[in-house]
DNA sequence: TTGTACGCGTTATCAT
DNA sequence: ATGATAACGCGTACAA
């Protein structure tokens, strides 16, 4: 158990060589005999020798450790509801594994802005990854005011101070409001809570599909509570009791979509005949969920990628600029 | 930019003490003047100060960094198909915060042993908390073998060498079993791949239960070829084109259990009426799938909670037991 | 191509 | 209660 472990000095001992050249031949510097090479790595490997990190990190720059933030409202109090989030992170997981960037998965401890710069000033990361938006506008502009690396997924304004990656959230409305007009609902209900910036810019390209049609219609809107898979479906029923039927429906999550479905089907109305639905994110559950989604597909793959190639940026200084990944509306059976 | 953060010798010097008494100030050592510490934390505050963690991992026995390695086969190419794992993960990072540990997110890039190793050798982790057996049952012995401090999620036998926490996988099998056989069907298909000791042991205890029933019945098994959605719903489908429909069914997942649902669906076949269903992991979708997910219900909180000490003791050198968490069937709508 | 000497920022030991 | 000094393991000038 207390079995120290070898170090580079021990190495240059049994291979007859100086530590800096154990050094050298381990990172991969052109300088260094081919024979000695060959001689210090057999002797590494026989010992199972590795670089103490710490000491590497302690010399170095970067600590080549991304620090990725889960939005903190996606999470119920012990029980994750929405697997977007999850499909996201292991995006970025991907995304910094080819990289050889580590992950550190942080708790939603972290509140302020100060414990998040902490993290970077203490030297355990270069800097953060945050997964969602939530209502954290201010402490992401205060992190950037601190020359925090920061890139954040969500969505862009004018105003927004930060790199941000995320779909093209007003395509993404535009999309749903240009399919019910073709359809001719008149009744339309947007579902999602726009103080924040990603579902303001959705409903802003609902609203403008919508004003094409050459018909009188309605828009409302339902703000779930939480993010529970039950608020929705109880705010949905609750609806569907003292108002007229929606004909035409835009949640901003699948898993929404699927608590709004339930209340819709218990309440006796069909997709397609009753009512149009439009979900966000096309998660794996979403083609296979009865009746299948139609919504609009994020690919979290190149999310996790572009999450990464910009924080690279940043970190570089070179201030990049925010972008999109591609926003398509997939047809299926609502 | 290239800003040089504040040392701790920067502090001691501000606040005209020296190194060793501001490093006792900040660690909280009882013999340290109170006057004398709020002067430093002063000065510290003041200038926004924080350890450099890297320095210290250098200095101290354990990095208090933990990897986290998600089930390699739960995941599919780029598509995350079961929000367990990660309903498991977020169970995991709530109690490593608690004890003040980093999570280590790590790719599934590792695959051998020795990789492993690296990682605790080059002090980047204490250890490693696998979400998820796999098939990696001689790769935790061999680990084990070389003394790097594990803990798994899965299931337990006596050839087991390594410490488990994992639902009661026999009873969870039995319990569907009994239900069962309590409403007499006769031709029970058991869903999972049983190379997997978790589901050997549901297995099992299915059989057990099975094996109480005073008439005559069948037990088949259906192998998933990949943890996919779609896998298992053709896999059901051909089976239902194949042979004659079964009366009962065990999947391995409640994902797994939706996937076959719905192929029951497009089959003519109901829910109680037709057919009984006992799924696994009580996922948050579970019970609000149509129809409400009949399940096994494994406490995901309590889970990691569990994990996380007994990995502690791992690490402290007190071979800790394995053990289950508790095991319950949750009678819904299948 | 290789070796010597030093510093990275912290904690531990020992002395005062 | 506090300070001087060493040590943790590595990379990097600089010298050879």
């Amino acid at each position: 158990m207390s079995k120290k472990p070898i170090t580079m000095d021990d190495v240059a001992r049994l291979a007859n060589v100086s530590k800096p050249t154990v050094s050298r031949a381990l990172g991969g510097h052109p300088n260094v005999k081919p024979k000695t090479r060959e001689k210090i790595l057999a002797v590494a490997r026989e010992h199972g020798y590795a670089v103490n990190r710490n000491a590497k990190k302690l010399r170095e720059k970067y600590t080549n450790t991304i620090a990725v933030i889960l939005d903190f409202s996606s999470h119920r109090r012990h029980r994750i509801t929405d697997p977007f989030i999850f499909e996201l992170l292991a995006g970025v997981s991907e995304a910094l594994s080819i990289r050889k960037q580590d992950l550190l998965l942080s708790p939603p401890t972290l509140s302020d802005a100060n414990s998040h710069r902490e993290l970077v000033s203490g030297r355990v990361v270069d800097g953060f990854i945050f997964l969602g938006q939530g209502a954290n506008d201010a402490m992401f502009n205060e992190l950037v005011k601190k020359d925090v690396p920061i890139v954040v997924w969500g969505g862009n304004t004018q105003a927004t101070k930060y790199c941000t990656v995320g779909s093209d959230n007003f395509l993404g409305g535009f999309l749903a409001g240009e399919r019910f007009v073709q359809h001719s609902k008149k009744n339309i209900l947007f579902v999602g809570n726009t103080e924040h910036i990603e579902l303001r810019l959705r409903r802003e390209g609902l609203e403008k599909a919508l004003s094409t049609a050459d018909y009188p219609y309605t828009l409302s809107e339902l703000q779930g509570e939480d993010f529970s898979f039950s608020a929705h479906y109880e705010a949905m029923a609750q609806l569907l009791k003292n108002s007229p039927a929606p004909d035409a429906i835009f949640a901003y999550s699948d898993t929404a979509a699927m608590a709004i479905i339930n209340a819709l089907n218990e309440h006796g109305l069909e997709p397609i005949k009753d009512y149009m639905l439009v979900g966000y994110n096309d998660i794996a559950q979403a083609s296979h969920f009865s009746p299948r989604l139609t919504t609009i597909r994020q690919d979290t793959f190149l999310a996790g990628a572009l999450l990464v190639e910009k924080f690279m940026a940043v970190l570089n200084d070179n201030s990049p600029m925010s972008s999109t990944i591609p926003t398509d509306l997939i047809v299926r059976n609502t």
